[in-house]
DNA sequence: ATATAAATGTGACTTAAAGTCCGTTGTGAA
DNA sequence: TTCACAACGGACTTTAAGTCACATTTATAT
């Protein structure tokens, strides 16, 4: 699987997890609504800066976040 | 300290336990050996894919990677 | 069933920065 | 001095960031 779609579910499940819309997310992140939606869709290449603030505003250290499950290539 | 200092201590960090150069790790992992160097020194905003590349090429997860200290903000 | 709003997805676009490629300079060890 | 490595620089192409208007889906009413 594509890193980026596994960064996108790991997201939308953290987010659904603490039960707040994208909206939210966004507000407490600090970045466009949109942005969240093409990130959960796997189709942003996000950058560490972008990925420390949504791990941030989902209550997770960096490690915690990408501990998930998915195949390199 | 800044996320992008931090990815770039544990870049190199990473690098030197495996005792391998700058322009080594830059083969392995496809990137440009000068991107290697600013990486490394906090200069940049590293994307995902990228960040991928060079833990496969360091050979630890993404969670193992991020697995290190520092202050947020 | 159907209006109504809330949540999410899409395509397009500009701007800022990522990332590459050429070389040069600094550094430390043999 | 020579050698390998690391940092730095300019110029360049590519791409992520960030935003927008709009479309669609999904609930929640009435």
């Amino acid at each position: 699987m594509d890193i980026r779609i596994a960064v996108g579910k790991r997201i939308k499940e953290l987010r659904n997890k603490l039960g707040i819309s994208q909206e939210e997310l966004a507000d407490i992140a600090e970045l466009d609504r949109t942005y969240i939606t093409s990130v959960e869709c796997g189709k942003r290449n996000i950058s560490i800066v972008n990925v420390e603030k949504l791990a941030n505003a989902l209550n997770v250290s960096l490690s915690v976040f990408f501990n998930f499950e998915y195949k390199g290539e």
